[in-house]
DNA sequence: TCCCAGGACTACT
DNA sequence: AGTAGTCCTGGG
C-alpha cells in the first residue's frame, strides 16, 4: 500500500462528490472516509483539513485526473452563487466534484440505473464486477475492479441472470456489443445534440442516461442530466414543466449545467 | 396487495 | 413527433 497526500486542496468534499450520485462504487467508512474502486485502483480517501489523503493504488496522475482536482471549483460555485437559490443549493452540497469515470463502466452503470434505485443499482454493479472484472487486493481487502469491454464481449443476457438485473440483462448484454461501433471521439467533441444522439442509438440509452454519460465521462459539463428528481426540483423552484426542464437547465446554466444539476440534485434529495 | 425506485422501449395515434 | 402502457426486482 502506499499513500498519496494532495496539499492545499479547498472545495472537495469526499461525501458530498460521492453521495451525490455519478458513481456507484465508494462505500462511506465509520470515520467518514470513503474506499471504493475506480479503473484498476482501489483505495481509501479522506480529507485532514486541507490535505487530500489517498490510500491504496493508483498514481498520484490518475488521482489527479479522476477527482478533478486540477479544476476551479471555488470560482464555480462563486458563478453558480449569483443564484440565491443555486446559493442555498451549493452551501448543502459545497465541495462536490465532477468525477472522470471510465466511460465504458459509466454507459453499463447508467444502464442498469434505469428505473432502479441506489441499494440495487449498487449491488447488481458490484455482482458483474465479481463474475467479470479484474481481482485486486488493497488495504486488506478484495476488489473487484469494473470489467473492461473485451471482459464481457461474448455475454449474453442470460449469463447475467445472477444480477437480478431483470429487463436491464439483455440491454446491457446488447450494449456492450453495441459500443464497440460507437464514435467515441464524436461523444467528447460533436454539438450536444450529436454526441447524445450517438449515445441513444445503444439500446437501453436514452435521454437521462446519454447526459450522465456525457458528465461524468466526457466532460460535457453543459448538459442537465435530468431524471424524476431534477424534474421535481425544477418544478418546484422554477416552475417548469417535465418536459422543458433538460433544455431549460442547459440554457439557464450554460457551461456549469452538468455541475448545477448536482448540486441541485444533492440538495433536493437531502430535504 | 399495490406501488414505487435516479428511464427506456414499443406500439400506438 | 408525441404519448400511454409495460417492463424485472426488492422493499415499504
Amino acid at each position: 500500500m502506499n499513500q498519496i497526500i494532495f496539499e492545499n486542496i479547498t472545495h472537495f468534499n469526499p461525501r458530498h462528490t460521492f453521495l451525490c450520485g455519478q458513481c456507484f462504487r465508494w462505500e462511506e467508512e465509520s470515520d467518514g472516509s470513503f474506499t471504493g474502486i475506480a479503473g484498476e485502483n482501489a483505495a481509501n480517501i479522506s480529507m485532514d483539513g486541507n490535505s487530500l489523503v489517498i490510500c491504496g493504488g493508483g498514481t498520484p496522475e490518475f488521482w489527479e485526473n479522476y477527482l478533478d482536482l486540477k479544476r476551479d471549483y471555488g470560482k464555480i460555485q462563486e458563478t453558480l452563487s449569483k443564484d440565491t437559490i443555486m446559493k442555498t443549493a451549493i452551501e448543502s452540497g459545497w465541495g462536490i466534484r465532477i468525477l472522470k469515470q471510465d466511460i465504458f463502466e459509466c454507459l453499463i452503470s447508467f444502464i442498469i440505473s434505469a428505473n432502479n434505485n441506489i441499494p440495487r443499482i449498487k449491488k447488481i454493479i458490484n455482482k458483474l464486477s465479481e463474475m467479470y472484472g479484474d481481482k485486486k487486493k488493497e488495504l486488506g481487502k478484495t476488489f473487484y475492479a469494473f470489467p473492461k469491454e473485451n471482459q464481457l464481449f461474448n455475454i449474453k443476457a442470460e449469463d447475467l441472470a445472477p444480477l437480478s438485473a431483470g429487463y436491464r440483462a439483455p440491454y446491457i448484454a446488447e450494449a456492450v456489443k453495441q459500443f464497440a461501433g460507437i464514435d467515441k471521439e464524436k461523444i467528447k467533441t460533436s454539438p450536444l445534440v450529436e454526441a447524445r444522439a450517438e449515445l441513444c442509438k445503444i439500446k437501453g440509452v436514452g435521454p437521462k442516461v446519454a447526459d450522465c454519460i456525457l458528465l461524468f465521462s466526457a466532460g460535457r459539463f453543459g448538459v442537465f442530466p435530468t431524471d424524476v428528481w431534477v424534474k421535481r426540483v425544477m418544478r418546484e423552484l422554477y416552475g417548469f414543466s417535465e418536459n422543458e426542464t433538460a433544455r431549460r437547465g442547459e440554457e439557464k446554466y450554460g457551461e456549469l449545467a452538468g455541475i448545477a444539476q448536482q448540486y441541485l440534485f444533492y440538495w433536493r434529495r437531502e430535504q
